[in-house]
DNA sequence: GTCCAGAGAG
DNA sequence: CTCTCCGGAC
């Protein structure tokens, strides 16, 4: 399949395409110093040698590389400052409900459930969530979740949504820049939207997603996710949770992220490994009935959702994934850093060095 | 070398 | 539950 639009592109000899001709021996033609290759060398070495080069090329395409018209990011909610995205519209509600709750008149709802409350909140949990607040506007995170949000603001609705979820699915252990590389490939070469995936060869699309993370199972899920939607949704995405979840490499993180993202339609809390383990850290989470830490993400989840705010629940996540990766890091996290420690449950009760000497129940595999 | 981080397979 | 996927950070 010939790609025009994307000749002059220098990213185009380093996809997964080129190394299965490398490792075939047969080719040299499209990389553009294939003195480089040692074909008897294992074939790792020889990745990451392109990645490298791939990395700085990609530098050079600087100019070709950014979004035409940048977003605003809001600094606190990670979330973009699109006039349709709800999120303000819903703090406004809370706030509107807070102060006519004593005369007892309703607020009419914009979408979004009233409050739900199984679960006594925890103490203060409205001051850890200003401090935290407070730290990330003063500390730069790299977040790069809800990355996907970005992914072609600018298309009509239905385009829009399918962007979503393909920059969704690529965005998961992906650097966001990377992501964001490989959406405006996709972009460039017309491929985002289902019509044209179905038709695209799988090792075209492994070239333009190219190098994020688990490309090859990504470039596969991406051809069933338009079969899918192209037979089933007319080329839209699916509207509700669980049929999002059907799709292939769709998961419960990603599927309440589209929904958020994709629909403005908030059906739970998107919970990553750092909201889920800042949440245990505060003792903001249990397993059902006893005091003892979530398991997964999804029980976190499930958990957080019993007593959290509805309006919390779209801003939570870019705000503790930007927290969990400066300060409350998941390996040393660094207290001393942090300003809410006198209201933190495990504050300064993890080892600060990996030599240290783990404390009981520390640790499930310390063979003493 | 070891870990990371969502999803899925076994 | 554990292992695998892919690259990169450490």
């Amino acid at each position: 399949m010939s790609i025009p639009s994307l000749r002059n592109w220098k990213l185009i000899p380093f996809g997964p395409t080129q190394m299965k001709r490398m490792s075939d021996n047969t080719t040299t033609t499209l990389l553009s110093s294939s003195s480089n290759h040692h074909p008897s060398e294992p074939r790792v070495y020889v990745r990451k040698k392109r990645v490298k080069k791939n990395l700085e090329i990609s530098a050079g395409d600087e100019e070709e590389l950014k979004p035409q018209q940048p977003i605003q990011y809001n600094r606190l909610s990670g979330l973009p400052d699109i006039e349709d995205f709800t999120y303000k519209k819903t703090r406004k509600l809370a706030q509107l409900r807070k102060s006519e709750s004593t005369s007892g008149s309703h607020v009419p709802d914009a979408g979004v459930s009233p409050i739900l409350r199984t679960v006594k909140p925890p103490v203060n949990w409205e001051k850890v969530l200003e401090g935290i607040r407070k730290m990330r506007s003063f500390e730069d995170a790299p977040v790069d979740s809800m990355g996907c949000e970005k992914a072609g603001s600018s298309l009509p609705p239905k385009e829009r949504r399918f962007a979503v979820l393909i920059s969704s699915l690529l965005s998961s252990q992906t650097k966001d820049n990377v992501n964001h590389g490989a959406i405006q490939r996709l972009l460039e070469n017309d491929l985002l939207t289902a019509d044209s995936i179905e038709k695209a060869d799988e090792d075209t699309i492994k070239s333009m997603i190219y190098p994020v993370g688990f490309y090859t199972r990504k470039a596969s899920n991406m051809k069933k996710i338009a079969n899918i939607c192209l037979s089933k949704y007319d080329g839209d995405i699916p509207s509700t949770l669980e049929n999002l979840l059907q799709l292939p490499g769709i998961g419960p993180k990603m599927a309440h992220l589209v929904m958020n993202v994709g629909w403005n339609n908030v059906q739970g809390i998107c919970v990553d490994t750092h909201v889920h383990r800042i949440c245990n850290r505060l003792g903001w989470v249990s397993r059902k009935g006893t005091n003892q830490k979530t398991k997964s993400p999804e029980e976190t989840r499930e958990s957080l959702e019993r007593w959290l705010p509805k309006e919390e629940w779209v801003p939570i996540n870019p705000l503790l994934v930007g927290f969990g990766q400066t300060i409350c890091t998941p390996l040393r996290p660094q207290c001393g850093k942090c300003s809410i420690t006198d209201l933190c449950p495990s504050a300064f009760k993890e080892a600060s060095s990996p030599k240290s000497t783990p404390r009981k129940s520390q640790k499930r595999n310390n063979l003493s």
